[in-house]
DNA sequence: TTTGTCACG
DNA sequence: ACGTACGTGACAAAC
């Protein structure tokens, strides 16, 4: 049997629209409809292999529904420009899949499939699959017709019984359940005062809508109903006949004309290519066409590549070199040609210093080889990385390939060297970094930043390795105890760290009360155990043993597998990864050492020196994102309570809840905190409720007389978003941007989701800003001093530097006066700083 | 590979 | 009536 496909462009366009995040390419074409189809399709194609494919769509011009009923989809709202836009990008995606496009004046889309499935039906040989999210289409069921409904979560596939079994009718009927019940999404009138129930009940007894009026005395009708129906009968048949999907639309093709012969692969890759839909090109295996592969729009050409030896490389003359590393290989390229070097790095070393500039892609892993090697990296220095994070920092830390593929429109096949484009890419990143103004965060900030960072990573920081072991030995002992007892108690032994497990034996045998719920089942999150605490012992033993198990793996046996012979960890700082322009460490993660409670503390303790004449120097920013919010927002109030100094919490505390400074109990000083917090955050009752175990309401008051007392801040905050959603992307007071189109997403949640992080960027950006030119200037200070001290770690407001002891007090001293002159606000940045043989056991300054 | 959980600022 | 804190990374289990 052949098999049709026809598709309710419209239907399926919207739906994904609606169902699936904003997605945009680095230009700012929305794509996430297309997208959506495209995968959409591509599954139902699999899947059914049809010998036709079509995709209905509506046109503009009036139907012969709308000039026989002028109110028809009357109510209907324009579709949002961010939908409309994608229209011309999904039927030249359609072109590209070889599935031919249907149109035509006067008709919707619905009509002409009707007409086509109804035309494949015909045919002995052939039956027909109709793809749409419109449950109208059912109608159209037949013995030889089908419908694939798209639901929010999955595809259903109806045939006559599937409906029968639903609806109670024949799927014809469905129309005659209209006719009386009407549509409110289409403005279809119906007859008033009869609903759905009514509608299936009379039309399910009496089959149609002509048998329901030949019967209108049978006493299954009340009077009621009875006088409704006479008094629409014209509005019913009227309904009706708008209700009806017309299947005799006159075409002019032969269903040959439509026959699906896959995808015509070299338009598939440019559209693919023009759309930044990479996964998808994978998931199709495409591959450029020669043109692509070799010439992009600019006319510049994949370069001849040579092995070369250090020799012929260092005769290269002075100027502009790119270098990319490729497995063990180097690769060079002057823009004409490209080197390819196998040898020592360490031989080829000075080329570094000669190129001017050194274009690269990622400088502070180079940096970290060139010094390895035993030498200094060159001054002048290109980092396509760096320059593309500032240029657009969503999506995380960008790849090389993405680059190319996005400002270039090239996308090389796998295993292809990406090096011959670096200089071209180079030349349109700086482009783009000129017209957001970015240039001097690049060159003043996150170039010299990644010299800074590179020899963090290099230096790292000692563990206390014997520490350590004991110390994973008593958790694992302490761990083996809980779960002893939990087995005991649970009367059966199982995996304590499997949350389906978990959940089972706490709910479903020990029939613990349960409130959460996650996808896959219930939610055993500390929250919720909490809850639980005081139901049964178990619980407390499961959150202890929750703890030491994961204190054991991540930090105890994580730090220790990460450690070098000399029982250093070297962390990877991500430069270019977050989307407000913070640093992220990695592998190990040295962000996130606990500290908050007493067991995790122990670890801070196991953070020590290169020797005992060596100390830990440790400077924090006090409350940097608050003071910046003072700052930003130019609230009198608040700056005065900041320039004042002493407690911040109490002092806001006293002044958003109207009491004097000497009557802020330490219960107050703590929802004030969590208030400016939620401020920082994105402030929303509903989880400061959450946050702090008080009502909404209440909650709500909080804000509100925070709002109230610093009255300059909420409009801050509200012109922050209106600003956002105006340009489309929020700034740090350093020019760094951060896009958020989530701000014009149609869905309430990521629309709201953009309004929070527009709220926050800007706050968490510029502290961000702040903390990497204060380690430039530190670590400047420290090397033009000559100390026997170095910055080995950042924890966001954190500076770390490993320092001799005789240098402590200079070490303190520096950082110190950099940070906290790093840059002038009109609130005071102040710094706390402290010394210490480890990272635990500290003395204030 | 994704999900749930939990560590940090 | 809706569903929410901002930014990260690591691990174990489940898929």
């Amino acid at each position: 049997m052949k098999k049709l496909l026809i598709v309710d462009g419209n239907s399926i366009l919207n739906r994904a629209f609606y169902g699936i995040r904003p997605l945009t390419t680095r230009d700012g074409k929305n794509t996430n409809a297309v997208y959506g189809m495209v995968q959409i399709l591509s599954r139902h194609l699999t899947a059914l292999n049809p010998d036709y494919a079509a995709v209905a769509f509506d046109l503009p011009a009036p139907t012969f529904r709308k000039k026989a009923y002028e109110a028809y989809k009357a109510n209907r709202k324009p579709s949002p420009p961010e939908l409309r836009e994608q229209f011309p990008y999904a039927k030249e995606c359609l072109q590209a899949l070889g599935i031919s496009i249907l149109e035509k004046e006067g008709y919707e889309a619905d009509d002409l499939q009707g007409t086509v499935a109804t035309l494949a039906a015909a045919e002995d040989d052939t039956e027909a699959y109709i793809l749409s999210g419109d449950r109208d289409l059912l109608q159209l069921i037949s013995p030889k017709i089908r419908v694939l409904l798209a639901g929010n979560k999955e595809t259903l596939c109806y045939d006559r019984d599937m409906f029968f079994e639903k609806y109670g009718t024949e799927p014809a009927a469905l129309v005659d359940i209209k006719a009386l019940m009407g549509d409110s999404s289409d403005n279809i009138p119906g007859v008033a005062g009869i609903g759905e129930k009514t509608a299936c009940r009379l039309i399910a007894e009496f089959s149609s809508l002509d048998g329901v009026y030949e019967n209108l005395s049978s006493p299954s009708i009340s009077k009621g109903v009875r006088e409704k129906l006479e008094r629409d009968r014209e509005v019913a048949y009227l309904s009706r006949f708008l209700a009806t999907i017309d299947t005799h639309v006159p075409l002019d093709f032969p269903l040959s004309a439509i026959a699906y012969n896959g995808p015509r692969e070299d338009e598939l890759y440019t559209a693919f290519a023009r759309y930044e839909f990479e996964n998808l090109i994978a998931r199709f295996r495409l591959r450029p066409t020669e043109k692509a592969e070799e010439k992009t729009e600019d006319g510049i050409r994949a370069l001849p590549i040579q092995d070369a030896d250090a020799e012929a490389l260092l005769a290269l003359p002075e100027g502009e070199l790119a270098f990319l590393p490729e497995g063990e290989a180097l690769l060079f390229s002057d823009g004409k040609k490209v080197f390819r070097y196998t040898g020592e790095f360490s031989d080829v070393v000075p080329l570094f210093q000669k190129a001017k500039p050194l274009v690269c892609f990622d400088a502070k892993a180079l940096f970290r080889r060139i010094r390895q090697s035993g030498a200094e990296p060159p001054k002048e220095v290109y980092d396509l990385m760096l320059a593309a994070y500032i240029v657009n920092s969503s999506g995380g830390q960008p790849s090389l390939s993405s680059l190319i593929g996005s400002y270039l429109g090239i996308y090389p096949e796998e295993d292809t060297s990406l090096i011959a484009w670096l200089l071209p890419l180079r030349t349109h990143l700086e482009e783009k970094l000129a017209e957001c103004g970015g240039e001097s965060l690049f060159r003043e900030i996150e170039l010299p930043l990644a010299d800074v960072l590179s020899r963090m990573e290099e230096v790292g920081f000692r563990v206390d390795i014997n520490g350590l072991q004991a110390f994973d030995r008593a958790l694992g002992d302490a761990a083996e105890e809980d779960a002893a007892a939990i087995t005991d108690m649970a009367g059966e032994s199982f995996n304590i760290n499997s949350t389906k497990q978990l959940g089972e034996i706490l709910f479903e045998k020990l029939h613990l009360p349960h409130a959460k719920k996650t996808k896959s089942g219930y939610s055993t999150d500390a929250d919720v155990l909490n809850e639980l605490r005081p139901y049964h012992p178990i619980v407390d033993a499961v959150l202890e043993y929750r703890q030491l198990t994961k204190f054991r793996s991540t930090y105890a046996q994580g730090l220790l597998r990460a450690a070098d012979a000399n029982g250093r960890v070297h962390t990877e700082f991500k430069q270019a990864l977050t989307a407000t322009g913070r640093l992220s460490s990695a592998e190990p993660n040295l962000q996130n050492i606990p500290v908050r409670t007493p067991l995790g503390q122990q670890f801070r303790k196991q953070f020590i020196t290169r020797g005992e004449d060596y100390l830990l120097v440790d400077a924090d920013y006090s409350q940097i994102e608050l003071r910046l919010l003072a700052h930003m927002s130019g609230d009198e109030v608040m700056r005065e309570a900041y320039c004042e100094g002493a407690d911040i919490h109490a002092r806001t505390a006293s002044a958003a809840f109207g009491v004097p400074l000497s009557a802020v109990t330490p219960e107050l000083r703590k929802r004030a905190k969590a208030v400016s917090f939620g401020i920082i955050y994105g402030i929303s009752a509903y989880s400061l409720a959450a946050d702090l175990g008080i009502s909404v309401r209440e909650a709500q008051q909080y804000v509100d007389a925070y709002f109230a007392q610093f009255p300059k801040v909420k409009g801050y905050l509200e012109s922050v978003i209106a600003g956002a959603k105006e340009k489309g992307y929020t700034e740090t007071l350093f020019g760094r941007r951060r896009y958020l189109p989530e701000l014009r997403a149609p869905q309430y949640t990521t629309r709201k989701f953009g309004e929070r992080a527009a709220m926050n960027s800007p706050i968490q950006g510029t502290a961000a800003d702040i903390m990497k030119i204060a380690m430039i200037a530190v670590d400047r200070r420290l090397q033009k001093e000559g100390l026997d001290a170095r910055l080995i770690l950042q924890v966001h407001d954190e500076l770390i530097v490993e320092s001799h002891k005789k240098e402590g007090p200079a070490v303190a001293r520096i950082l110190r006066e950099e940070m906290e002159g790093a840059v002038s606000l009109t609130v005071p940045l102040t710094v706390q700083v402290s010394i210490g043989p480890n990272w635990l056991d500290q003395t204030d300054l």
